[in-house]
RNA sequence: UCCGCGGUAGCUCAAUGGUAGAGCACGUGACUGUUAAUCACGGGGUUGUAGGUUCGAGCCCUACCCGCGGAGCCA
């Protein structure tokens, strides 16, 4: 393959003649002079024609093209302040490829139901552009962070037998003859096994929930990426989540600022987040949410209203630690200066995006870990393999979970986590 | 599952119970610097579905369908 020409590296072609290969994003004319909007996937660039300049054949390709065809477009390239883009082409020949009927888009107001229907073109847009990119940057920026620190990857199953946590509402299957499968809603477990023989591991990949949440913050398919590291400590895994998120955005900052800008994102609570992240216990939380004259109750699970007002507090993420055992999952160590609560911890995002990050130190105990298993009437056979990593040099160990598309959605500054995956998977919708 | 809001042109939305409209998109024309270009003209409707009230229903009533937001659950 020849090399190609891409919009994004105009600038080291000012002056000379180049052929640029993408679809017209929009047209406009004013009589003699034309102007042809090219978008090739890194930017767009604006061809003018002149009516003098040009054969009439190649002036009245403008008349031609519509929203969305695909044509090459040869011309010099030039400097132009007036130009979003910085550059713009005088255009000397334009190859047709293929002519797009009517677009279902056009550049104005669509809701967003209409947009989902066609998805695979609204991927197209300048601001789901933004988006995917800022979402690429943010796994990047994750998979650089643990293999610049000597963590192995290794991705746990999909299909599993029987739910992680014995909480959640999963997607069920046919497994052959072997009876029932479900879609995982977590690779932890696999994890901690990952963890006990290469020491620092990480899962990333897909999740599957199937509860009927309604909500800005739910998907029914969504990505987390799992660390678990083996000799960690609560206090350890604050250290490495608060580092995570740290890397995570100042890649952003980076980065992608000029997709930040186009998202119209006020970046001051993503600066903050530089500094250290503030850490609070549970006991502490229920008290800010008392102070605001919230009546809360000790011992229950904060809500999404409850996160919201925690994090109104402060600037930038913060930490929740030590929550009530009770609501927390039975695989959780208790702490040992208070065996209500479990070392658990939440992060919780800024400006009521909420729970973006949940992870805990585990039970190491293989005699405490059978008693939760039964406390919480799982099926003991399908843990015995879990029940192994504790039978087997068993050692303190912890890990968290970070949602993906919450993180994108708060550093994007989006209303709804739908916009922050290529194409959402929610309760009422599996097209396209 | 529960609570709230909504469904009118391809899209986004108007319309005291009294002739269904606008902007965008599309088509035709004008314009040599447009930035969601502008201007003129034009085609475009089973008002979510089924009933009911009424002289008359997009509007009022009943049921259902679909969507959105929130709660619960969670990342």
């Amino acid at each position: 393959m020849t090399s190609r020409l891409y919009i994004e590296d105009l600038s080291n072609h000012i002056g000379e003649q180049v052929t640029l290969a993408g679809w017209l994003y929009n047209k406009r004319s004013s009589g003699k002079i034309r102007f042809l909007i090219l978008r090739d996937g890194t930017g767009l660039v604006q061809g003018v024609l002149v009516k003098n300049n040009l054969a009439e054949e190649i002036f009245n390709k403008f008349d031609e093209l519509t929203q969305e065809s695909s044509f090459r477009m040869t011309g010099t390239v030039r400097k132009e302040e007036r130009a979003p883009g910085g550059y713009e082409m005088d255009v000397q020949n334009v190859e047709i490829i293929s002519i797009a009927k009517e677009y279902p888009i056009s550049p104005k107001d669509h809701g967003v139901d209409f947009l989902m229907d066609r998805r695979h073109l609204w991927l197209r847009s300048s601001r789901q552009h933004a988006i995917m990119r800022v979402r690429h940057e943010i796994i990047r920026s994750i998979r650089e962070f643990f293999d610049t620190r000597g963590f192995t990857l290794m991705d746990a199953p999909i299909f599993t037998p029987a739910a992680c946590e014995g909480t959640s509402t999963l997607f069920e299957t046919e497994y052959f003859d072997l009876g029932k499968a479900y879609l995982t809603q977590s690779g932890q477990l696999y994890g901690e096994a990952g963890a006990m023989a290469f020491g620092k591991t990480y899962v990333f990949g897909p999740t599957f929930r199937a509860e009927k949440s309604k909500t800005r913050r739910h998907l029914t398919e969504f990505w987390m990426v799992e660390p678990e590291v083996a000799f960690n400590d609560l206090n350890d895994n604050m250290d490495l989540a608060e580092a995570l998120l740290q890397h995570i955005v100042a890649n952003v900052l980076k980065n992608r600022m000029p997709e930040l800008t186009s998202l119209e994102r006020n970046t001051a609570f993503l600066e903050n987040v530089a500094k250290p992240l503030p850490r609070i216990t549970y006991d502490e939380a229920v008290a800010i949410l008392h102070k605001k004259g919230l009546p809360f109750e000790w011992g229950n699970d904060l809500g999404g209203t409850d996160e919201t007002v925690i994090s109104e507090e402060f600037d930038r993420p913060v930490m929740v630690h030590r929550y009530p055992s009770a609501i927390k999952a039975f695989y959780m160590k208790r702490d040992p200066e208070n065996e209500k609560l479990a070392l658990a911890v939440d992060v919780l995002a800024p400006e009521g995006y909420g729970e973006i990050i949940g992870g805990s130190q585990r039970e190491d105990d293989y005699d405490l870990l059978l008693g939760r298993i039964k406390e919480h009437d799982l099926p003991q056979e399908a843990f015995d393999w879990y029940l192994d990593l504790r039978r087997y040099g068993s050692v303190p160990h912890s890990g968290f979970g970070l949602g993906v598309e919450r993180t994108v959605s708060w550093i994007c500054g989006l209303d709804h986590v739908r916009e922050t995956i290529p194409f959402p998977r929610m309760i009422y919708r599996l097209t396209p």
